[in-house]
Parts: structure tokens; sequence; C-alpha cells
DNA sequence: GTGACTTTGTGAACGCGTGCACGTGGGCGT
DNA sequence: ACGCCCACGTGCACGCGTTCACAAAGTCAC
């Protein structure tokens, strides 16, 4: 990356670093703002933290990590606050998301209404098998994985979704990343890994699913535990 | 296999409490073995580590709160660990899984194949939406969303996934727990909560967008001053 | 202007998870 | 039978994230 290499004798960071797990809240938080709708003009962080499932320490904290925009004695200001979010979480701009992998979750997602909720769009539509390229799902017609490099650049696509079966996940995830798209989410069953540089999330229903049945299995079985019981 | 109830065979020891952390990464560690599809008799940790994404250290760290199945100087049994795995996350009986909402979402995962995969199969999909109750969706007929008490008890639901509309998930989240389903998976982009003594597990695509959003702003924006950036 | 009250921002302590490094113990070759 | 080698199991240190508690800072009433 550009201007951060290392940090040698930089003292001044250059930008405050955010926490991986305060990143992964501020999503809701933001989301929590939008749906007061303008109600209050101000928002405490107790009020926050009970809308966020979260506790208001952690609001403070995560909030204090953006800067100081609040107002001791008052609360946050709403509108500045969900300004001041959606700029760091970069939604200030569309981004334009490619879907690869036409079969039953990927048309779902093409059809998802949620998705151009906030900043994001679906650009483009690919798939490998040949006889679903130029098929038409929802507003999309379907192209060929092969074009991803030309829709990427054509489309300034930067993120991709990746719903194929597990078995074919890297291989995408690969010419994901050669076609310049650095973002990547995937919906496979399947571990991907990408370079240095990119981003990688994972949405994984089964390993869902089998934690929830680990939890259920040790709440059915009569255990000796020493202590606590949860 | 074996006998499904307690590991009387075993040095009953008062069950280990397995981190949270851990429990998340069993179903990767599953998943990686069973691709092996026989292929070797053992596996190292690194081998492992490699396969599922982690570093070896971590494996064997997480496997060894499973018990010391593992021989030193050879490995793990493939075999032997992957019963046992599924024994500890509860995968030696069959999960039915209730689908609550019908829309788009629902359908999807109700055609999801992916599913019966390893234990769990859909055992209901409901809707409240009267116009919908009845129809077909691949091979389930859509039940009313107040007969969940009845069909839980009847097909011993477990586990119930949420795919509705956000304003309704909190809502259909206590129907669940009152019905007797202590595993909830909330596809819907809001914040629920659960009773004490129940599960819940989220799949946010809304917010996972909007991270690797934040990461990709990150690394477009080349930083400027610690203030603001114009 | 003053004092009481409210809520932020953050230093510090704590706990959990990670990763190293190495002791431990079993297999395997000779 | 013996010793070498290998990979597990784990104690330990470290770093990140969470939580508490409180000073700082601002508002509001009068």
């Amino acid at each position: 990356m550009a201007a951060v290499n290392k940090p040698e004798s930089t003292p001044d960071q250059p930008r405050r670093r955010i926490p991986e797990a305060t990143v992964a809240r501020l999503p809701l938080y933001l989301r929590s703002l939008l749906e007061l709708n303008g109600g209050t003009p101000t928002i405490s962080s107790e009020r926050l933290a009970e809308l966020a499932g979260v506790n208001a320490a952690k609001v403070r904290k995560d909030l204090s990590y953006l800067g100081s925009y609040g107002t001791r004695g008052v609360g946050y200001d709403v509108e500045f606050l969900v300004f001041q979010m959606s700029r760091e979480l970069g939604l200030t701009q569309e981004w334009p998301v490619v879907i690869v992998g036409a079969g039953n979750l990927g048309q779902a997602l093409a059809n998802y209404g949620g998705f151009g909720d906030r900043g994001f769009s679906v650009a483009a539509l690919v798939d490998a098998d040949g006889a679903k390229v130029g098929s038409v799902v929802g507003a999309h017609v379907v192209h060929h994985v092969d074009d991803l490099p030309r829709l990427a650049a054509e489309l300034h696509i930067a993120i991709g979704i990746i719903a194929t079966p597990a078995g074919v996940a890297q291989d995408i995830a690969d010419r994901l990343v050669a076609a310049g798209i650095t973002a990547v989410l995937n919906f496979a069953p399947s571990v991907v890994t990408v370079p240095e540089g990119a981003s990688l999330r994972k949405v994984d229903l089964a390993s869902e699913l089998q934690i929830l049945s680990f939890y259920q299995q040790r709440r059915a079985t009569p255990v000796v535990d020493a202590g606590r019981v949860s």
C-alpha cells in the first residue's frame, strides 16, 4: 500500500488504526442509527448500545476510534455520526459487485432487494456453465466467467461474491483477484485464501449450523459442570 | 457407528470446556478431513492446518480440547478424528431444521442441496403470508408460522432459521423460542436477542459487504494527515 | 455566573485466544 | 532391543479486545 510501509521512525500514524472487532460492529451501529429515522437528533452511547445489542462502554470505545464526535452530557449527533460512519465504511460511494455462480444461491443473491440498500449494487452475474450464459436472472444477464477481467475493468468492480460449488471456489477466488477484484465474500463451503493485500470474508451456512448443533447437543446431554451453566 | 450415548468407555472426565473460537473451527477441520476421502489413514497437524487455513499449533491446541486423540510421531487417525469431532458437534444425530420465511432467501435455502449434507434436513418451511401457505417450494409445503409450536413438537425441531424481513425478525425469534426451538440462525439484517439458555448465530450479508468496503476504501485512499480527508 | 447533573472519552486491569518453543512419548529402522 | 526421529501436547508469554471506573467537559436551571 502506498505510503504505509514501515512504521520505523514515523511517530505520527497516518490514520488511526481501527481494531477489526470494531470494524465488524460499525455496520451494526450504522444500521441501528438508520432505524431511528430521524426520531431523535442525538443519541447516548447507552441507547445505541441497547439498539445494537452490545454494552455501552464498547460503543464509546468503538466510536472513539472514529474521533471525538460526541458531546459530553448530551450524546452523539445522529446525523453527523451516520455521515462519519458511512464515510469511514466507504459507503459514500457506490460499490459495484459481481456475483460468481448463477445457481441456487447466486440467483437468490441477485434478486435480493436489500442489496442496493446501502451503497452496493449487483453490477454483473457470471457463471462457468455455458448453458446458463445469456439467460436472464432478475434484472441481470448471465455472463461467462471468462469475461471477469473485462467486466471488472469496465464496470469498476472491486468486490466479488463467490456463490459456486465448493470445488471451484479457490479457482474463482484466484480469477477474481487476477481481475483486480481485491475484496471477496465467499459463500462456498470451502477454505479459500487470497494473496496479501486482498480482503476475504466468508459466510458459511454449514459451519453455523454445526456450531449451533454443538451447543444444542451440550444442552441436551446432562453434564457434570464445574460451576457455571450457560 | 458406535453408540451415540455417553462415552462410558472413555475415561469419564467432567466434560472439558471448549473455547468458542475452537468450536467455530471444528466444522472447518471436519470438512477438511472429509475432503481427504480416505486418501490417507492419518494426518499431521501441519497438513490439517494447511487444509483448514490456520496454523499448526492452533490445530493441535484445538484438537487437544477434544482429548488426546493423536499419536506422537505419527499424527491423527483420520477416521477416528472424524468420528470424535462429529460426536462432539452433535452430528451423529439428524437435526431437523425449520426455515421461517418463504421469500427469496427462504426458498433458496429450502432448495439448497448442501443442507442434508451432514446431519441437517429441512423439516418445515413456514411463512406469515397466508397467500404463500400451501404453496410448494422445492420438496416442501409452506406452513403458516402460527403452526410453529405444533410443527416443532411433532417433528422434534430444535433449530430455526430466520429468513424474514428485518422488521419481524425479533418477533419470529421469540416465537421460535416459545415453540421450544433453542437454536436460532438469523439471516435477517436486524439485531435479535434470545433468552439465556438459547443459542444465536447470525449471517449478515450487508455487514459483511460493508466490512469489505471498509478495507477496500482504506486501500484506495492514500492516507493524508491525521485530520480530515477531503 | 455558578453549581448540579449528565454523558463522553480513556487509562488501566483483566481475560481470552494465539503462537512459540520445547518436553514427551510413541513408532520405526537396524 | 535400542536409539533415533518425529509429531503431539502444553506451559508460557504476548497481544488484542472487553469492561470498569472516573476525570473531563459540556448542558441546563436559576
